[in-house]
DNA sequence: GTGGTCTAGACCACT
DNA sequence: GTGGTCTAGACCACG
C-alpha cells in the first residue's frame, strides 16, 4: 500500500497516517490480520521519524483498528473491528456538523452537500474488494 | 445568540468560537449585518482572553464572513458572503473523506453515512428564519 | 466636491480624506485660497465623527497644504505649496520600494510596474483643469 | 540576509519585517526554498518578542510567500510565487495614487515622479543573481 | 470604548 | 527544538 504524505499540509503527519490506514482498511487494500512494516521501516521509507510512525500506530491501537505485538508488529485488527457504536456517531455528527454550517452560509444546498458527502463515501468504498498489493 | 465553549476539548477556543459564529450565521441566528459584541465584551462574557476573540475574529474576517470596522466592532458580513468556490469544495471533500473511511471500517453502509450527513445539514438548515434573540 | 469615503477600509477615515484633499488639489478640483467647508459641516456631510475631519485637517496644515484660521475656516494654502524638497523624495522612495518589491516578487517586470504608476500618475493629473464644482 | 528594523517608525515592526523579506526575495537575497531562522532565534536577534515574528510569517504564509513546516520552521515559497493578478494590480495602484498625488501637489511632472519609481525598482531589481550570504 | 500592536511568559503538540 | 495556542497586561490609533 502506498501512503502519500504533504508535509506542508496543515494536517499533523501522524494524523495523515492514521487518516490513511484507515481509508486503507475501508478499501480494502489492507485486510484484517494482515502485517504492517515495523515503525523503524515504515518511518525510513517516508522519510519521517520514527515516533511520529509510533505515535500513529498507538492511536490506531486505542482506537481498536490495530493489534501490537511486542515482536511480531502490528497487525490489523483481526477479529472484530470497532463498530458503529454512538460515541462514535456523536463524533461524527460534531465534525460534519461545521462544515456543513459554512457549506449553508456559502450558499450550498442540500442536495449539493449530499453530493459531495455521498461522493466521498464513494470514492473511497468503490474501490472495495482491490487486491492487496 | 449563545456560545458554548469547550475548554478540555483539543478543538482550539478560537476554532470553536469560529465553528459557532459560522454555524450561527447558517441557522439564521446572525444575520447579515448584524452587529457583533466587541472582542473585550465577549471575552469577557466567555470568560477568555480578548486575544483568541480577536485572532476567531480575524479569521473569520480573512475568510469573509465578518467584517471589522474601527470602532464600530465587528458586524456579519453585509452583502456578498462567501461563495461554494472550487477551493472550498476541494476543502470539504478532504475533510469528508476520513470520515467516510473510518465510517465505512465500522461498518456504516452509505445509507447511514449519508443519513448522518443530512442529519447534520438539517439540524442546521431547519432552523432557518428564527428570530434573532 | 466629492468626497467617497470606504468606511470598511483598512485606511483610517481621517488618512482617507487627507488622501482625497490632496488628490482634489492634485487635479485642480481644489485650487489654492479656496474656502473648505467648515469642521461641522463636513462631518456632517460625510456622516463623520467631527474629531476625525479635524484631525486630517490638522495634519494637512502640518503638511503645508492648508491654512487654518480661527473664524474663517480652513482654506487651500494660497501662496507656496509645500515643494519635492529631499524629505519628501525619501518618502516617497521609503513608499515606492516595498512595493516595487512586491510587484518583482509577483513576477511583474520593470515595464509593467512603471505603467502601472505612469497610470496612477495620469489618470490624476489627466483632469488638470477641471472647474471647481 | 539582514535586517534592519526602526522601532520609532509609526510602520509596526511585523509589517516591517514582512517588507523586509519580501525585499529579500525580490533581491534574491532569499531564495526559493532557502530556510528562515526560527520564530525565537529571530526574534531574539531582532530584540523583539516572537509573537512579532510569528505575526509577520503568518502574513506572509497567508500571502503565499512562506511555507511554515511543522518543525523545520519557515522557509521561502519554492515552487509558485504568488502571480501579479489583478486583486494586487488593484491595490498597487490604490496605493500608488495618493503618492502620485502628492508628488502632483508638490510641483513633481511625470517624469520625475517616474524616475523615482524607476529608482525604486531598479534599486532592488538590479541586485538580483546576488550570492546568498 | 473600539480594535491594533507589542511584550512576556506559559503549556502543548509535533517531530 | 519547532510552531500553535492561550493568557495577561500595556500602550496607541481611531472616532
Amino acid at each position: 500500500m502506498i501512503i502519500q504524505l504533504d508535509l506542508e499540509s496543515d494536517i499533523p503527519i501522524y494524523r495523515q497516517l492514521v487518516n490513511q490506514i484507515i481509508e486503507g482498511i475501508a478499501t480494502g487494500l489492507l485486510n484484517p490480520g494482515e502485517q504492517l512494516p515495523s515503525v523503524r521501516s515504515l518511518a525510513a521509507d517516508l522519510g519521517i521519524n520514527l515516533h511520529t510512525v509510533n505515535k500513529a500506530y498507538t492511536h490506531l491501537k486505542q482506537e481498536g483498528f490495530l493489534q501490537i505485538h511486542r515482536q511480531k508488529g502490528a497487525l490489523i485488527q483481526p477479529h472484530s473491528m470497532p463498530q458503529a457504536d454512538t460515541p462514535f456517531k456523536h463524533k461524527l455528527m460534531a465534525e460534519v456538523r461545521p462544515l456543513a454550517a459554512e457549506a449553508i452560509c456559502r450558499g450550498m444546498n442540500e442536495d449539493a452537500f449530499i453530493a459531495a458527502c455521498r461522493a466521498a463515501y464513494s470514492s473511497i468504498h468503490h474501490n472495495k474488494g482491490g487486491t492487496t498489493p
